[in-house]
RNA sequence: GUGGCCAUGGUGAAACGGUUAUCACAGCGGGUUGUGGUCCCGCUAUUACGGGUUCGAUUCCCGUUGGCCACC
C-alpha cells in the first residue's frame, strides 16, 4: 500500500512538498512521472530513464492489454519485474483513450483548446471509432479492427494483473467540445464507474479516483466532492484544461481547493516546462506528460530558452552541447552538431540522446521548484 | 568530326499548345501535454539562353551554350 506524508505547505501558493512511499521505494513530490505507454520510456532502459531522473513511472491499461496482454506481465512477475523497474510505478485505466481514440481523433482535438472550434459535442453523439454505454467502452482498433470492451471492472481487473503500486479509476476524459450536457452526463458515468472500481479492486494496490467536469466550474467542484467522499487513495485530476494556461491553473485550483488534504493528486497528462511551476502552484503533487520524449522524437530539444529543432542544418555547425549549463550526461558528451547529424540521419540514437536530455531538463524543473517550496519562494 | 537523345525550383522526376506548371526529398516557418516511433499544416520556380510560328508556348521550329550515348 502507499503513503503519503506532507513535509511543507506553501505560504504562497497551494503547493506542497511531500514524500509518496510505495512497495516500491518513495518519490519527493511534486514529482514528474514518466510516461511508459507500453513498459517501456520510449527509445531508453530502465536504468536510463532512472539515471535520466525518472522516480516513479506510467504504463497503459489498454496499450499493454493489447499487446502483449495482461497475462503475459502477470507470468512475467508483474510490471516491476517485466521491464526491469525497481522504483514506484502506476497504470492509467485506459481511459483517456476513450477521449485520444474517440472524439479527439474524430475532432483532431487535444486536451488544450488552441483555437476556438466550431465543433460541438453533445448528449448521444458517438465517435465514429468507439462506442460509449453506460457499461463503459467499446472500442475498434484503428490498427486492425480488432474489437475490444472496456469498462471500470475491465480495467481494475487488468490493472491488477499488471500489478503497478497505483492504479487509476476507469473515466470519460471529456473533449473540449463536449457541450454542458454531454458533460454532466458523462460525469455521472465517471463518477458511476468510480464506485465500481472501489468495489473490485484488491486492498494491497492503490487506487486513485479520478476528478472531471470539464470546463464547468460547478462540475469541476460536484466531481471533486463526490470523488474526494470516496474511499481513494489519491486523486487523478484529468480533462481539458480550458483555452490558454492561466484557465489550466484555474481550473486545477477549483479541485484542489475541494479535495481531501491528506492525500495525493495526480494531475494527469500535463507539464510543459511553462506548466511545471504553474500546476505545483495550484496544489499538484505528481503529474505526467509525454512532451519531452513525445518532442525528443521528433528532434527537439528543450533547453531554458525554450526549444531547438535539431532536424535543422543551423545545428550541424555547432559544436557545443544542447545546453552549456545541463549537467546531465548527453551535454557532457555530446555535440548540437552530432546530435542534430544524427537524428537527420534517422539514426535512432538521436532519439535515445534527445529523450534522455529531455526527461533531465523536466525532472531539474520539478526538483528546483521543490527546492523553491522548501525555501518558501514558490 | 558525324549522327542521335536531353536541358523544368537546392536535388530527382512529371506534365501538356490554353485557367494559379504536378510530385517526392531538401530548405524555411508553425503545430504536436493520462504517446498513433518519426507525424500534421503552411511557404518556397518569370520551365538553360536568344529568336521565330501562334490569339496563346514549358510544350512546335531555328540557332547558341551545356551534358549524355553511338559511330569513325
Amino acid at each position: 500500500m502507499i503513503g503519503f506524508r506532507i513535509k511543507k505547505k506553501s505560504g504562497r501558493s497551494a503547493a506542497r512538498l511531500g514524500v509518496l512511499k510505495t512497495p516500491h521505494g518513495e518519490v519527493e513530490t511534486p514529482a514528474l512521472v514518466g510516461v511508459a505507454t507500453q513498459a517501456t520510456v520510449k527509445t531508453m532502459t530502465a536504468s536510463q530513464a532512472e539515471a535520466a531522473g525518472c522516480g516513479m513511472l506510467i504504463a497503459n491499461t489498454y496499450h499493454l492489454h493489447l499487446k502483449p496482454g495482461e497475462g503475459v506481465v502477470r507470468k512475467a512477475g508483474g510490471l516491476h519485474r517485466f521491464m526491469n523497474w525497481n522504483r514506484p510505478m502506476m497504470t492509467d485505466s485506459g481511459g483517456f483513450q476513450v477521449f485520444s481514440l474517440g472524439f479527439g481523433m474524430d475532432l483532431g482535438q487535444g486536451k488544450i483548446l488552441r483555437r476556438k472550434s466550431d465543433s460541438r459535442v453533445t448528449v448521444g453523439q458517438q465517435p465514429r471509432l468507439l462506442k460509449i454505454t453506460d457499461d463503459g467502452v467499446e472500442f475498434t482498433s484503428y490498427m486492425d479492427g480488432q474489437r475490444l470492451f472496456l469498462g471500470p471492472a475491465e480495467s481494475v481487473g487488468i490493472q491488477e494483473s499488471l500489478g503497478a503500486d497505483i492504479i487509476l479509476a476507469f473515466d470519460e476524459c471529456t473533449p473540449p467540445s463536449a457541450d454542458r450536457k454531454y458533460t454532466e452526463r458523462s460525469l455521472e458515468r465517471t463518477h458511476r464507474w468510480a464506485r465500481v472500481c472501489l468495489e473490485k479492486h484488491r486492498t494491497d494496490q492503490a487506487l486513485y479516483g479520478i476528478v472531471q467536469g470539464g470546463k464547468f466550474h460547478d462540475l469541476r467542484r460536484h466531481s471533486a466532492e463526490t470523488i474526494g467522499s470516496m474511499p481513494f487513495d489519491g486523486f487523478g485530476i484529468g480533462g481539458e484544461f480550458g483555452d490558454d494556461k492561466r484557465q489550466m491553473s484555474r481550473m486545477i485550483r477549483w479541485v484542489t481547493g475541494v479535495l481531501p488534504e491528506d492525500r495525493p493528486r495526480h494531475l494527469l497528462g500535463i507539464g510543459h516546462p511553462d506548466d511545471i511551476r504553474r500546476i505545483i502552484r495550484a496544489g499538484v503533487d505528481t503529474f505526467d506528460c509525454t512532451a519531452p520524449t513525445h518532442y525528443a522524437r521528433h528532434g527537439t530539444a528543450f533547453v531554458p530558452s525554450g526549444r531547438l529543432d535539431l532536424n535543422q542544418v543551423q545545428y550541424l555547425k555547432q559544436f557545443r552541447p544542447l545546453d552549456s549549463k545541463c549537467s546531465c550526461f548527453v551535454c557532457q558528451e555530446h555535440t548540437r552538431s552530432y546530435i542534430s547529424h544524427l537524428i537527420r540521419a534517422k539514426e535512432v540514437l538521436g532519439l535515445t540522446l534527445l529523450s534522455f536530455h529531455n526527461l533531465h531538463f523536466f525532472h531539474a524543473l520539478a526538483a528546483r521548484a521543490r527546492e523553491d517550496i522548501k525555501r518558501g519562494i514558490l
